[in-house]
DNA sequence: CAGCGTACCGAATGACCGTTCGGAATTCTG
DNA sequence: CAGAATTCCGAACGGTCATTCGGTACGCTG
């Protein structure tokens, strides 16, 4: 790989390049799938020749660090936000998911590639700061569950809770297409209200 | 491949070694991943030679056929027999999220590679009869969650209910451990009662 | 405009991988 | 026990893949 440029005119637009690579590669390896993919068969794609992305990207695997940090790092800093407010627990749960399902839904294909690798991301070790990422996140949701159960407004377990919700949002890359008839903000208010108490 | 014996307690022989391998080869692939795995580890772990695999197998991709096999098959039989049954709507979603769910924590590594693999799963043409299979079971889990909010039973919208049960069955095998503290039947009840209404 | 850093090219390379196959060893069968 | 079927071996093969690197063209900077 090269060093990204110097003068930071010229760093900015490396950045962009860079960034919209790692955005396409999400979706063709969400299609064909990472390790199917090859760099010919990607290079194609992204109209770049094979040497070219070297210039932006240490390795294959680079790529795929580059799509877990594109997907992680805005929603956990959205989440820590959220979760530290002052707001009821109930308040706050609804409105992490509601960002949390409409991060899931714009970023499909990094969710996809992230769930199909999840062995590599959580055995490797140059994959220490994704798994924290992801650890983080998790645990936010966590201690935000147990605030709405310790606050009487959940319906269950706390642990089944956080399991159910983990699930069901995570699983909503696999089958939401923007064209069907749930909004993100419907569906994430269907999820919490499974969760918190409302009429049926 | 080899053909299969002839004889009947030979051939029986044969298929119980044929499985075992199947369930070997499904921790080995959950565990490292199945393209990331290459035929001389499996063997090794297998404890036989990488020529005695094809004795059993076309290639590797019938062990993933197997795997698939081995995980909807009995599921998909289950869920036929509890759903046709008699009894109320609430009560068969409940029994079948009850097999479904102890299903999903004994083939924990299936669930797990057959996640990892769902865009092969999804585009090859030789997957077709497993596909059909997901699709039939997810019919049936369909149709059930439709006559259980039909029946004034539930707790939402029968599509966000779908994908929710969906999603909480399919994300156990991701943090399901057999060690904890919930049993299977615990965790079952506790996402059938976020969906059907009890109290908080 | 000079020259230099940047962006990209694409053939060459070496490693690895799935599969084959002739044969050895073992187990069954009559 | 003889012959046949079965089980397994493991070196060899052809193909594919990620990565490298010397080179070219472009565009920014001074």
């Amino acid at each position: 790989m090269a060093s990204p440029p110097t003068s930071p005119a010229l760093r900015a637009k490396y950045d962009r390049r860079r960034a919209q690579l790692v955005l396409d590669a999400a979706r063709i390896f969400a299609r064909s799938g990472y390790d199917q993919t090859s760099i010919a068969e990607l290079t194609d794609e992204l109209e770049l020749a094979s040497g070219g992305l070297y210039h932006y990207f240490a390795g294959k695997e680079a790529l795929l660090i580059g799509i877990c940090d594109e997907l992680l790092e805005p929603i956990l800093a959205a989440a820590r936000e959220i979760a530290g407010g002052g707001e009821p627990a109930a308040e706050r749960l609804r409105a992490l998911v509601r960002v949390w399902v409409a991060h899931v839904v714009v970023h499909r294909d990094h969710m996809l590639v992230f769930q199909q690798e999840r062995h590599v991301i959580e055995h490797g070790a140059q994959w220490k700061a994704v798994r924290d990422s992801r650890k983080s996140f998790e645990r936010i949701v966590e201690e935000l569950v147990g605030d709405v159960v310790h606050a009487g407004a959940a319906r269950g377990d706390r642990r089944v809770l956080l399991a159910a919700l983990l699930g069901m949002v995570n699983h909503t890359a696999q089958w939401y297409r923007p064209s069907g008839r749930l909004t993100p903000q419907q569906l994430a208010d269907g999820y919490v209200d499974l969760l918190v108490g409302a009429p049926g």
